[in-house]
This record gives C-alpha cells, structure tokens and sequence, in this order.
DNA sequence: GCTTACGGTAAGTGAATACTTACCAAGAAC
DNA sequence: GTTCTTGGTAAGTATTCACTTACCGTAAGC
C-alpha cells in the first residue's frame, strides 16, 4: 500500500505539526491565533498547515482575510483504517503466538 | 500527554522504519534477513531497529549470534489507545459539526 | 481612494537525522 | 585454539527538513 497514509505518518512525524493538531481538537482555528505563543514564526506555522493539508488531515475555510483549519474528520478515518488494518492483520495473531509459548 | 507516543510516531515518521514494520509482519526477523534486499545498508537498518525499540513498537531477542527482532504488541496497543482517545474525544463531536451545516 | 490586518510564498540558513565506512564483540563451527 | 558469521557502535558526511526574514496579494475598515 501507498496511498496518502504514508505522507500522514510523516506529517505525524513532527512536534510542532502535533502540537497544532492538539490545539485544532478544540475547533476550528485562524493561523494567527494557531501561531499565538507558540516558539516558531507564523510562516513556520503556515508550512506546516501546508504539510497537514496536504496529509489531509486538515482543512481550510477561507472567511475575509482570515482563514480557519480544522481537523479533518475524513482524513483522520483513513489513517485510523490503515492502522486497524495494519493492527488487525498482524497483531492479533502475533499476540497469540506470543502468549502461547 | 506526553508519554512514549510521541517518542512513536517521530518513530513511524520515516519511511524506511516504516518498511521494516512491514516486514515484521509475518513474522520475527534477524538483522540480516531485514536488511536483505533493502537499499541501505545494514548498519543504517540497525540504527532505525534501535529508534524502533525505544519506541516500544518492535522487540528484540537473541538466538546465538543472531537476534530476532518482533512487533511490539503492547506498544502498539498503547499508541492504538492514544490515538483512539485523539480521535474519540475530538473527532466524532467534530465530524456532528461539520455534517449538520 | 489609503491603511491596516491576515496569511501564503520564496529564498536562504541552520539544525536534526539518516546514512556511510570502519571497527569491535560474541557466539557457532571446525 | 582459529575462523566465520552476525550484528551493534563510533565517527564523520550528506541530505533532509524545519526555520527565519523579506516580500506580496487580498480583504476589511476608514
């Protein structure tokens, strides 16, 4: 397999990308309240909404000059099934072997 | 949170671990065979091993001069969980939001 | 119209990290 | 004992990638 879930995992891959992640469970945001105290610069931060967009695991809505994120349930659903995928092929039946012996 | 999960998906965020991961589901590995085939060299596959041990999600067992290396059933059980508690607690909520406008 | 707020993009820099080669230790085979 | 296999580690290099500053476009407010 590889589709886009690769590129989640290598969005996942990244603090400051989790930590928005973390803040956008609240709902949705602008980049500038995104950006609010955080350590790095705004353009940082719209990078890796870029990256996270592209992953599909956000979105945006443009409203005025401002644009809002949120998390994107879709893309979220997808990884989740790749992982249970991942997990149910292999690890259940690994789990058993391991408790057998 | 911030527990091992984080030190977990740094750990899924790189591709060739990733490919490791596969292949460790059919079953336990030495070194050698994991390395077989692949593009880098062993040593480089024995470094991201030591990434994937610290981050719970493979095991490691020695036979002789050999050393097996395995999932980690409850590493991976565990990150299921953070993950399950990130998307439960905001997702489901958040996909009503979104399907009711 | 002018100005201010918001945010994306480009180009360059710096730091994290994946990689290589060389080396060494431990066990198996003889 | 010697030799061969297996695999971890060290040191250095290279590449990826996160970050900054500077700039530009667009919409709102006046």
């Amino acid at each position: 397999m590889n589709t886009y879930q690769e590129r989640q995992l290598d969005a996942l891959g990244d603090v400051t990308r989790r930590l928005l992640l973390e803040r956008l469970r609240r709902g949705p945001l602008p980049v500038g309240e995104l950006a609010r105290g955080l350590t790095v610069s705004r353009p940082a931060v719209s990078q890796h909404l870029r990256v996270l967009k592209e992953a599909k695991l956000v979105r945006d809505e443009a409203a005025g000059t401002r644009r809002y994120y949120s998390l994107d349930p879709k893309g979220f659903a997808a990884l989740r099934k790749y992982l249970d995928n991942f997990w149910g092929e292999a690890l259940e039946a690994f789990q058993a072997k391991v408790e057998e012996k």
